[in-house]
DNA sequence: TATTGTTATACTCTATAACTATA
DNA sequence: TATAGTTATAGAGTATAACAATA
């Protein structure tokens, strides 16, 4: 990607290394979910979005609300219902009336949930451990951990994440929309 | 995630600091596509994926054939020829039978497709800037390029990536697919 | 009024298989 | 026979807005 030049307009200072790391990150971790979604579909049936759900509350202490379950997942509230149900047609969450405020839904693993994440974890780590990190020195592990806390933490911190209301920005002068 | 401990079966040791990181990994890259992807549809009208294929036709020498154009994505084909059919309609490429091999299609960009790019690329560069490297230093983009190229180029290495009829894993026992 | 969650709906995208044409 | 690409089709996933119920 290297003979990109933007700043061939003098617009922007472009530094080659910074977007050859972005590239290479974007590309390395697109490589990764999608073998990871293999196995998750081939093992446990399924996708990655719905193993982030399981794992998410397999790790909570207790049943967490839909609000409390999108948060930290990208998605819509109605995407999450619609994972939600699911994930709970196939059994392995319920969902009940939160006991502290009635407007709210608690979400929680069953015993096939849990059976589930457990049994397809190993093999999901394992993979992980392949792919990412058998050509990762100790100290790479730790540089990555790292440095990648400080991204997520740094862009957490950024934006009002879940103003779901956000208004968008105006499209720019010319930008019709790629569409049929 | 912590909490989560495979081990408790004895099947896998696991170690802690590679869960961490693999999953901030996987969540602040999450993160960071999603905005990017929402700039590029306000700024450009296109989707990431489309951005993808714009710039590494810009980026070539010449025209690609779709089967080069699809290598490093991960789509199918038929993937491909959707998103062609809407870039070309669009009127950012046009495709032509390729003059060495007349089953293939060489894909170029229009003059508006070059435009569009580099009307989009400073501004992408720029949030690309301000959320990912904001936070780290010189040292850091230097080890995150040099640990992401190691990942990727061992997992370009390891399967037949290209393998499109590669045969899936039988899902295992129990293993009912969460759908309708 | 604001928040939680669901529903209806439309749309985008992806994958599979069948097919054509050329090497 | 194998490869390049397209098409048809079906399904998964996502987003928007309208809605009901509670805080």
């Amino acid at each position: 990607m290297s003979e990109i030049r933007p700043d061939a307009d003098g617009v922007q200072p472009l530094d080659p290394a910074q977007l050859n790391t972005y590239f290479v990150l974007l590309e390395s971790v697109s490589l990764l979910q999608y073998q990871l979604e293999q196995q998750l579909r081939a093992d446990g049936g399924i996708s990655y979005v719905q193993f982030e759900l399981l794992a998410r509350l397999a790790d909570a202490p207790g049943p967490l609300t839909m609000t409390q379950l999108a948060d930290g997942v990208v998605y819509s509230r109605s995407g999450l219902t619609y994972q939600a149900g699911l994930l709970e047609k196939a059994g392995l969450i319920t969902r009940s009336p939160a006991p502290d405020d009635d407007r709210a839904t608690a979400v929680a693993l069953t015993d096939e949930g849990f059976a589930l994440i457990r049994r397809i974890l190993p093999g999901h780590i394992q993979l992980v451990r392949h792919l990412l990190f058998d050509p990762l020195s100790d100290n790479d592990l730790q540089d990555l951990g790292s440095i990648m806390t400080r991204v997520r933490d740094h862009m957490r911190a950024q934006p009002p994440r879940s103003a779901a209301a956000r208004k968008r920005r105006a499209p720019a002068p010319g930008a019709a929309p790629v569409k049929d």
